[in-house]
Formats: C-alpha cells, structure tokens, sequence
DNA sequence: TTTTAGCACTGAACGTTTGCGAGTGCTAAC
DNA sequence: GTTAGCACTCGCAAACGTTCAGTGCTAAAA
C-alpha cells in the first residue's frame, strides 16, 4: 500500500516531468514538494513507487520518469481537472462568432478552434443519429447532360454530387426516376432504403427507363456519403512539435490515419457512448503501435434526439492533463449548445 | 571558356551527386566519365569548374558539389529530357483510369499521379478561362428553409452553397429572384456579373423582395467561388522524405502555403503562359525563402479554347532533373488529351 | 602546352578517453 | 520513520588521436 506522501511524490513528479520533460531527481522533489522531508526520504519513497511499478528509471542512475501505469493510477485516482479559464471559453465564444449553414461546418470548426487553443491535433466526430432517415432527395439539371443529384437526411446533412446523364435517356425518364424515389425512399431510414435500392426499386425502374444502372449507382454513391460517418481534423501539422523530432516514418503514418477513409480513425476513438464523461487513453493502450509516446482524450457530447458526438485530442503523453480534460469537458457543453441552438432554428 | 571535358566533368558531378548525395572527388568522377585521364588532370578541371563558380566544396579537402549557379548552367546547356518510360506512361493512363464528372476532379487527380509517380509534391492548376461565363443559376429549396444555391459556368465548373432563407420570405420573392438572375445576368463574363451585383441588380431585387441583402450575400460567395482559382496538391507527405530531417520549422512552413489561400502558390507558380515548354526553377531563385534547397518543375498544358492551365512538381535540388522533365512532358501532353475529350463530350 | 605521378596537407568522421555532475542505494546514527 | 554521509553509476560533453577521402602543387613526361 502507497502513502499519502508517496502518491504525492508521483503526482510531483508527473508535474515536473510534463513541464520539462526531464527525468526528476530527489532534490528537485525536495524543492518542489509542499511538505519538508529531506531528498533521502523522497529516495526511500520513489524506491516503493518503482517497485509498484509506477515511476521508472531511464538508466541506472537516473531521475524518474512516470510509467505507463503510472500515468493511468494518476489518470485514474489523482488528477483533479482543471476548470477552463476565462481566456479560453472567450476563445472558443470567438471561435463559433461566424454564421453557419451545415452541422458539419460547426463541427469541422470546433476541431480548428481546439487545435488553435491546445497546440494539439483536434479530431471530431458529427453527432450520429442511430435511425438516419432520407428526408429529402433532388435532381437538378444544369445544362450539356450534367445533373446535379441532391441528397438531404433529417440530421440537416445535405450531399450532392454531379453527374452527366447519356445522351439517349430523356428528362421525362429523369422526372419518373424522381417521382419513384420520393415515393418509395423517402421518409425511411437510411438502412432501409440501401436494402430497397436492392431490393424491389430496381424493378420499378425498369418499367419507365431503359437502362437505370447509371442512376442507381449515383443514388447509392450519393446514399453512402450521406451516410458515412465523417470526422475533422484540426492542428495536424502540431504533430511535429510533439513528435519526437527523429521519427519521420512515424509523423507519416500518423497523417495518413487522418488521410484514410474514416475505420482507422473509428477505430481508434471508439464508439459514441452517451457516457458524456471524458476519458484518457494512454498511447500504449492503444491498438495502432504508432502511437506509443502519445495519449488520447477523447469526451462525447449530446444534442438529445440528434444524437450524440464526439471530440477528441491527440498529444504527447506528457500534457497537463488536468487543464485539458477541463478544457475538453468545457468544450464538449459549449458545442453540444450551439449544436442544439443550430436544430431549434429549424424546428421552431 | 570551359572546355568540352570540363563541361562532361560538370555534367558527371550532377548525375553522381543526384544519385548518392555525397560530395564528388576526382577519382570517382575517373572511374564514372567515359573518357580515360588521370583524377590530377580531372582535379585541374574542377579547379576551373568552381573558378567558374559552377561546382564549390563543402570544405577545403572535399569533394566538389554543384552549386545553384552549376545547377542553372546545366539545365540551360546540358540537360538533356528523357523520354517517359512505357511503365510511366501506363501509369499515368491508369491513373486516369476512372470516370470523371468535373474538370475539378480531373486535375485533382492529376496531382495524386504525378506524386505517385515520382514521389515528390505535385503541384496542379486547373485550365483558367479568360472570360469565364455565368452560364446557370439555380436555387433548389431543401425544406426546412433551407435552400441550395448552384451556379455553373461556362468551363464546367459546378459551384454549389447551402443557405438558411429567414422566415418572412416567401417562395414567391425567391422564385422572382431567380428570375432577375437568369434575365440579367447568365450569360455574361463573371467579372461583369460582379460589376452588376454592385450596380443595378440590388435595385431590381428592392422591387420584388423585402430584404435582398442576404441573397446578394450568397450570390457573391458563390460567384467568388466559382471564379476563385483553385489548387490541388498530391503527395504533401513526400516532402518530409526529401527534406532536410531536421528541420521541422521548414517542413511546417511549406505545409502552410498548402493550406493557406491560393495567393501563396499562385505567386510560387508564377503567372500561366501559353508557352508550353517545362521549365525548372532552382530553390534559390523562388519568392519564398523556405524553398531553398529545394526545386520547381512546372509545365503549363493548352486546352485550345477552354483555357491554359498548369502542372507543378516540387521536389529536391538534387533531382533526376532529364527525367523528370521528360515525365512532365509526357504528363502535361496527356492530360490536355483528356481535357479535351472531357469537353468535346459536352459540346457534342 | 597538356597530362600525369608523387607528395604533403586538410578537415570530416569516428572511436576512445577523461572529467564532471546529477542522481542513486545503502548504512548508520538520530 | 527520518536523515546525513558516502561510495557508486551512468550519461554527457569535451579533448584527443587515427583514419581516410580528397585537395593543391610541383616537377617530370608526353
């Protein structure tokens, strides 16, 4: 069993080190610390601390370093997370000032503003509704055989996608083609309607157009963007100065996580829980190796029946962890607000 | 004067220090050239290299390296462009493989082949139209007060903005300012469409609507949009395999004139000529100072009548510079190929 | 006049040695 | 349980020597 001063200790030397990112010796604990022992006790106390595995040493005769399970007892049992500052709720205020036209403007913003305010990489995650329903679906021609394909669901997402229709199929085909689709597809989940698309609209298709494979597959292809999860990224090029200098392989595949399609990235938050708490994740425990020396922390929000998102930041393992889950925690109520403010303007 | 075997000397530096990165001494250059003299006669030729200032040490006991003025000299009098490989070439078709709905998506992937290609950052600019034309406007309500603003133009070009209409305004006033868009303003030269949305059209929009401020708002933004010149680079990550490890502050700054506005690669690409020749510009001779020890190739590329647009690869100083002109030949040939027949479909 | 062999010299790169300092563990006394 | 004292460890940086690729110069050969 750990003392009280022991657990103290750990907590300095966790302070110590992310701020200088140096191994901590005995008599800087010493200096540091607010009770007065002398640095043999402090040696005494670390020696216990190493063998509960908690702090370890970079050489034989070295400071300490925090471990792995050092980070996560702390994480765990000591951290007392800091209340956001005035400055930064000013900031993310600031950051939200402009006028937006898409959920995913707001949430692509957030992932600026909290890169901005961290020097970290900021991803998040739109609010995922679990029934998606097809709200809305247009077809605009715009001249010289190009159509403009439109795609609305009831989160407020909107997707489009240009096409050029073949020369032999008439606007009364295209006009059917639409009438088939409001009736059939919209007002249904998102699921279902790909199970249709399948299904039975093939078939009913065929009756008033020659050859509808080319408008199926704009459908689907407009269907599965709508439907694909996106994320944002903000601060990317931050990774540099929290990376270890040396490793350019490794900054590589870090970006091109980002890059990807969005499984490594699902993958690596993990699914939107409503547990709206914010969690730490040590770059250790988790499952892409490249990122050893760093920590994830990630915290969902909720915007009630639009569902919920999430907000996550990527950093060293050496950050002051108690001012970011503040600030995470600060962020996460301001942007489930400003979600909810963005639906009540339509509702009302 | 430099003598023939002089400028074989200059000629046989380059493609070595190219290949290894080490500075060249005399005895490798006597096994490497052709001819067959002793390395203290070789010695005495690169003695009146770098009189010449064509070639410098790295010290005073090293081999010798090219410098900018070498590199300049060679690539005006010496550099010989190798034909593309057969390999390259159907790389480069297959890279082009896919079906393309905008001009847009064509030159983005054009720069996705070329960095795949040659495994530096390539660098493109779609085809720019002297006088671009309005040739549609659309608005396409979506529900929920949304609507859809879409304007097209005359290369093709598909620009689309969501926006939320305020409550008090009726379909009717919306329908009327389509109207007043299509009678008095598709068809002419964007920039004349601007000059009217600051003169007479607000006051004809004052006629039918209570408020047009907000429509003239979006108007603008798109119509901007649409007239703004957009870039496409391909593989930013390279940079970090040709540049200097150590410095990441560099690395950073390059990655911003990506990010940033096109200002920044505009001024770096230089102004789009007709004249369709690849030309290379050292590090040293560009604007920004980042770009120091590294290079731009770029070639612009005629689409007759829609326009010139332009191709780019930024890579080392010590580049295969024969072959990478002889790539971007090849590449800047092709796509004006497939530009062109993108075109002719629609004009058919 | 041009080319070549020979030679002394230079400076980077690399390995070894050395001294210093921050830090530890242990012991014995408080 | 806490502290002073001491021997010990190890990383780090400076100092030093060796090696090696390369140069310039000179004098002889072509």
């Amino acid at each position: 069993m750990l003392t009280k001063r022991q657990l103290l200790v750990l907590k300095e030397i966790i302070r110590s080190f992310t701020e200088t990112g140096q191994p901590v010796g005995s008599k800087t604990l010493m200096a540091e610390l607010p009770i007065h022992v002398s640095s043999a006790t402090i040696r005494n106390d670390m020696k216990a601390l190493e063998e509960a595995g908690l702090i370890a040493k970079t050489h034989s005769s070295s400071g300490r370093v925090p471990s792995t399970k050092g980070y996560r007892y702390y994480l765990d049992n000591l951290v007392e997370p800091a209340a956001a500052s005035p400055y930064e709720i000013a900031a993310i205020q600031q950051g939200f000032g402009g006028h937006f036209y898409k959920i995913d403007e707001i949430v692509a913003q957030s992932a600026r503003i909290l890169s901005n305010l961290t020097n970290y990489t900021a991803i998040t995650l739109g609010p995922e509704v679990t029934n998606l329903k097809l709200t809305g679906f247009r077809m605009v021609p715009l001249g010289n055989h190009q159509v403009m394909a439109i795609l609305v669901t009831n989160n407020g997402n909107v997707v489009n996608q240009l096409f050029t229709l073949p020369g032999e199929v008439s606007s009364d085909e295209v006009e059917k083609a639409i009438r088939i689709v409001n009736d059939q597809l919209v007002g249904l989940p998102l699921g279902q309607v790909a199970r249709k698309l399948q299904g039975d609209v093939p078939s009913l298709l065929f009756q008033y157009m020659a050859s509808p494979d080319g408008f199926l597959d704009i459908f689907g292809n407009v269907l599965k963007q709508a439907a694909a999860e996106r994320f944002y990224v903000g601060g990317r090029l931050n990774l540099m100065d929290y990376l270890d200098d040396s490793d350019v392989r490794k900054v590589k595949q870090i970006f091109s996580l980002f890059d990807d399609d969005t499984s490594d990235i699902n993958q690596l938050l993990g699914p939107v829980d409503d547990k709206s708490g914010v969690r730490v994740q040590l770059g250790q425990e988790l499952t892409p190796d490249v990122l050893d020396d760093l920590s994830l922390i990630t915290a969902s929000y909720n915007v009630g029946d639009h569902g919920t998102g999430m907000i996550a930041l990527l950093g060293p393992t050496q950050m002051p962890y108690s001012k970011m889950i503040g600030l995470l925690d600060a962020f996460r109520a301001e942007l489930a607000k400003r979600l909810t403010d963005y639906y009540s303007h339509f509702e009302q």
